[in-house]
DNA sequence: CGATATATAGAACAATTGTTCTATCAAGGA
DNA sequence: TCCTTGATAGAACAATTGTTCTATATATCG
């Protein structure tokens, strides 16, 4: 059972939900809501946020007050359809590998960019990084800059990457290119001669989307 | 008193409310905060929250669990209304002058590039530019890149520009500085010497406020 | 009819959560 | 030096708030 259609109880709390969410920038309580829509038991409402939640019109977050938020539907509370926010997970320098952040881990970074989503293709695995220092000048990137990666560890030719390379022991932002059984790494900027590596020793450790700079 | 500048944990707070509020669709508790920015002591949290309204960054509702919303600042509940659209006006070379919009000029761009407001810190007069070729590596610009500009003619020191060299015939950006009447123009990268140049020759057509590489 | 599922009410409970009070410490000012 | 202010910690308190349990009524189905 998925999509059954509402009581009209049901549709009253969702729109009581909507209406309070959208005047006090956060959700309302169990009691709240039976008060609004003329419930006196906590667990009828309780009982009917339920059965929302398995209609998937809500979620819930369980033992959180007012922890309860309406699916991203036709205008949900977000709305946030077309900004991305993006985790500023570190910095990025010239003698420390990318800090990568893990595939399922749930980090809540403190900091975090946003940008259109017309900026990006694909909204996916997108992690940002400050650049410290001058050492990427050659890849046009500057202290201070922000990038902005895709997670993943293969590239295609021609993509700008962060690679990790174990002979210099150092991180490089490079367009890639792997041409007879080795790797071709080409700054960005075109006065600079590219460098060659054995595949086995470079590491691939994101696809460079988006370079960022504010200026002061 | 009103606004005064945040202390580095009260950024943190906010912050951590901002995104939190992203996440979870309603905002933290206190001990949720305390626990993010490393405050063990609820009354302490407390006490920086009532600063912050007071500072007018974010509105309390006492007595109320998670009742807190931040002001509609940066990105307010929605987030949305925040993205600007800035018109993409035409192509920036070094051997044109910039093409700036006219001041009234209601012109109607057919291109246009979207931000978000957090990214630029007045939205006022901006405009976009496409960089046409690779005459801008000395300011760590590269061909295809977008250069977003507030119009001004008068610029400080530090900031950087873009400006119309009359003897040489060319567009440059460059970090401007007018040190004892003449004009010092510092290329972005730091490996490069500057060039001077009397006041009278140079005219300043914008200040760049953001450059975006998008890559493929 | 009897059984089962649905919808509702009320109450009690336990956990969550905002508030308040006291205390400590450092920095200035009088 | 003493006193005030700002910032922090800890603990205790009281109100808020989600959960759960029992009970009742109504319907539907065999």
């Amino acid at each position: 059972m998925a999509k059954d259609k509402l009581s009209e109880r049901q549709s009253e709390i969702l729109n009581f939900i909507r209406t309070f969410q959208h005047e006090s920038g956060y959700p309302p309580t169990i009691r709240q809501i039976g008060e609004s829509v003329g419930i006196s038991s906590t667990s009828v409402v309780n009982y009917n946020l339920n059965k929302l939640e398995k209609g998937g019109y809500l979620t819930r977050d369980l033992k959180v007050s007012r922890g309860l938020r309406l699916a991203h539907g036709p205008d949900a509370l977000g709305g946030l359809g077309d900004v991305l926010r993006i985790p500023l997970v570190g910095r990025i320098f010239a003698s420390a590998p990318v800090p990568v952040p893990g595939a399922a881990t749930s980090f809540a970074p403190d900091e975090a960019i946003e940008i259109t989503r017309s900026l990006v293709k694909d909204p996916e695995n997108l992690f940002a990084l400050q650049v410290r220092g001058d050492s990427m000048i050659d890849a046009m990137v500057n202290d201070g800059d922000i990038v902005v990666m895709r997670r993943q560890e293969q590239a295609r030719n021609g993509e700008m990457v962060a690679v990790w390379l174990n002979e210099r022991e150092e991180t490089t932002l490079k367009h890639f290119f792997l041409e007879n059984g080795r790797v071709r790494l080409q700054p960005a900027n075109p006065t600079m001669g590219p460098i060659y590596a054995d595949p086995a020793n470079v590491r691939v450790q994101g696809k460079v989307v988006l370079v960022l700079r504010q200026m002061k």
